[in-house]
DNA sequence: TGCATTCATGTAGGCAACCTACATGCTCGG
DNA sequence: CCGAGCATGTAGGTTGCCTACATGAATGCA
């Protein structure tokens, strides 16, 4: 552990930033795999870091690495590193006039719906590439995507910030109300507005749980006190229209990102908190870059636009 | 200057390091000497950097180059990235109990002289190698030492910290009375001080204008408004005593580096301001260094007790 | 108690990056 | 007008990083 190689100059960003990784991925299969490499290549850099350093950085931990001390300590310091570099790159692409480079984002497909054709269209004719991911996840889960996107856009019925995203920078784009869908010939589609006892004793279709969606059902069963009954649980929006429409139940969807089919409806609902707010998530380090940045502030005027032309009609 | 190459991940410090050296040195040339490197590799890193950043970063200027409004840009950022590399790499340093890695030492050589056996003294045994070099300049050249060296011993009879040192960290490390030096024979010897009408009207052997003992001689000729006669200008400290002892003229010598030779003794000087600070000088970026921290510390501990040894005397 | 899975790590070879040596061309000063 | 000093280009050697593949260890399930 001594016979240090002529160290280079400076600790090496990269060393850094692959510790950063290990301590929040916690296995080097899975940095691999988010940075699109072999695990061969880490071993073999952090054996190289090691010899540089003269330290050593991570031991077997039954069926895969852990971190030492020393590790862990630079682990930490990459952060303040990494801000840092990102911090003149931003001052560099402020000056320079364009911000520049690929931003990943990962989405919601509901809200990516409604937010990434403008800001595609926003984009055009910028030096902003994007990368595009999608899933659909219980809240908590979000925050967990920032260490693989630049953004995350994620949504919250609990509050302005997802749980689980402490440390994240996070920005509120939109809020958006939250309306039950019904067939166009249900017996409810009459009223203008729905109270919680309107729907309780009806057929629903809910969401897996946890997903925030599920927040409500549960805000109408406290505050009805009966409970609701979900004939089923879905994910997709769209699946969850078509069902709704063949007369399966009734649901909820996103106002803004629905476009109702010929056979449904939608309908305020009223005397609950029933509206989401939809979140850009990022990483302080990734906030650091201007293209994040601008990016983000792309999101949150399309956001702003978007309620605006909700409130108009 | 666009088709952006896959730029990599992270801007890299060895580029800004570059270009601040560019932005300290004024020319390639002069970076490719302080750096043990040919030109022609510094020039295709300015290239290589230009093209994963996008950017012009240096411009023909008659002989040779100046840095753009970018590149000038980057070479500010550089300080705080490679300040927030060293933190880390001292928290690293700090953890792992020992301090490593080449300290570099520019040092006067009379303050090198009382100093520097005990430092490599106390050095032994540790991971810390120094690299010295030494040289007797004018006071306000020594900050400019600070570019090549980790930490220059510098001294000022001007005051706390030598002009020119704005932006160094600055470490006073011992106060040292510099005293008259006489032929043993001499008449003034029988004298146990020397007042400044007391040494005004002998033949003098000073220094170089600008360095930083003429301060004492200038001090004198103020006070008695009567010139001094300097009838020889020399920068070496023993060559001095020899000729004092030859009765060559009298001349002023610091009394902790000087061990008087058989044929001369020393007398305090006193009616004028005669000490120097002795005064250790580093970069910012430098002094984040653990090893650099260690090794100035040490110095700042047999500043101090020199100055004990010579107070019990 | 096997047996497949999931890790980390080692080796060999390709590819790119960096540097030196040398040559060329430009600019200034005598 | 010529030489000194500087930047830049090219060729070639060396080093470093990564992939592909093989090995070995630990885990969890049947």
């Amino acid at each position: 552990m001594n016979a240090h190689a002529s160290a280079p100059r400076f600790l090496e960003p990269r060393h850094l930033e692959l510790l950063r990784e290990i301590a929040a991925r916690r296995t080097l299969a899975a940095v691999a795999r988010a940075t699109h490499r072999t695990p061969s290549a880490l071993s073999q850099q952090l054996r190289t870091a090691e010899r540089e350093l003269g330290v050593k950085l991570v031991e077997p931990d039954s069926r895969g690495v852990r971190l030492t001390p020393a590790g862990q300590l630079l682990a930490e310091g990459a952060d303040e590193v990494i801000s840092s570099l990102a911090r003149v790159q931003a001052r560099l692409d402020a000056a320079t006039g364009a911000p520049r480079g690929q931003v990943s984002i990962g989405t919601l497909p509901s809200a990516g719906q409604v937010l990434l054709p403008q800001l595609l269209h926003r984009l055009r004719d910028t030096a902003i590439t994007v990368s595009l991911d999608d899933f659909d996840i219980a809240e908590a889960d979000f925050a967990a995507r920032a260490l693989d996107a630049d953004i995350v856009i994620s949504h919250s019925l609990s509050g302005e910030v997802p749980r689980g995203a402490e440390g994240l920078i996070s920005t509120v784009l939109a809020r958006e109300p939250i309306d039950v869908v019904l067939p166009a010939d249900h017996r409810l589609a009459a009223q203008a507005q729905l109270r919680p006892q309107d729907v309780v004793d009806h057929e629903w279709i809910g969401v897996p749980e946890g997903y925030p969606f599920d927040a409500i059902p549960v805000a109408v069963e406290q505050l009805t006190g009966r409970p609701v009954h979900r004939a089923l649980r879905l994910r997709d929006n769209h699946l969850l229209e078509a069902l709704v429409g063949a007369g399966a139940g009734i649901g909820l969807l996103p106002r803004f990102s629905t476009r109702p089919a010929p056979g449904v409806v939608l309908r305020p609902l009223v005397g609950v908190s029933a509206a989401r707010a939809i979140v850009a998530l990022s990483r302080p380090d990734r906030y650091e870059r201007l293209a994040v940045r601008t990016v983000t502030d792309h999101l949150v005027g399309i956001g702003a636009e978007l309620m605006e032309t909700y409130a108009a009609t």
